[in-house]
DNA sequence: CTTTTTAGTTAAGCGGGCTTAACTTTATGC
DNA sequence: GCATAAAGTTAAGCCCGCTTAACTAAAAAG
């Protein structure tokens, strides 16, 4: 039972990524962006603003390959970069409605291939799909936040 | 109820995409490949062996950029370039052993994490998923085979 | 059998990402 | 307050991916 549970689990995930990181980086050249400077927008639009600290630590690059990237995005205003408030050293990094209206769009690309899967479904293997996706993501979300 | 289940893939999505897609381009980076690299190196593995010009339409990139990265991975032998029998003008590309072994002590990492969820879950959860994750992914092949 | 098309390679040159190093400005520790 | 540390920026230089263009070699078309 546990072996069968980890096969479907690596199966689905091996054709899920495949099919996912594809979508992602063609979509990222169509729109111009390379991918280091798409991954810090991405990065923004599901964690929210953060300082330009955060982006070199997290993406593991200089502090000055950071501030070059987000440059870059400012500058074709798909980011916004203000001075924080409590520390006038630091930055804050925040994407804008453009920028946002751009990683929607993708992810609503990206949708169009599982809402194809979805609707071959029936009522019935919906209900089962929906109910196990909910429980993996409650569960991830809780582990992401157990891990700091 | 077909809202509801357009909702949890949306969710399940976002948290998934994201650890995942980071997890991989922290462990390209980790080989020393670069990302263009890597992705054919994982196309190889995924898809078996191909020619130069299936490279290039797959990544949309000019048939020589294909020729000079595959250059660089049989270089550093991770995979083979050999001449194809049935037409003297064409390569086929393979994945080595030594290749096959980066790629899957890749997968072995990613799904570390995901062996960390399975494990919080109850054995009646377990079941729920596997079952679901199993019709996704059967699902899946299929289209994927009648798309071409 | 010649012409044209197809598969791939090679080289020159551009642009991007990244690093190190030097610098500015602001916060912190004593 | 003064020294030190921390957050970002800027510039020089390297490597890499990519394109175009010129080329080789083999298959297909006529």
């Amino acid at each position: 039972m546990s072996k069968q549970i980890n096969q479907s689990l690596r199966e689905w995930m091996d054709v899920f990524m495949h099919r996912s990181m594809r979508g992602w980086s063609q979509f990222a050249k169509s729109t111009g962006l390379s991918m280091p400077q798409f991954s810090i927008l991405m990065q923004l639009h599901h964690k929210g603003p953060c300082g330009m600290s955060q982006i070199s630590e997290r993406f593991d690059i200089s502090n000055a390959a950071a501030s070059q990237l987000a440059e870059k995005l400012v500058q074709s205003e798909y980011i916004e970069r203000a001075e924080d408030p409590t520390d006038r050293r630091a930055k804050v990094l925040q994407i804008t409605s453009k920028g946002k209206a751009l990683i929607e769009a993708g992810v609503t690309e990206r949708h169009r291939w599982l809402d194809e899967l979805v609707k071959t479904l029936s009522t019935e293997e919906k209900a089962k799909v929906s109910e196990a996706l909910t429980i993996l993501t409650q569960t991830a979300k809780k582990y992401e936040s157990s891990e700091e």
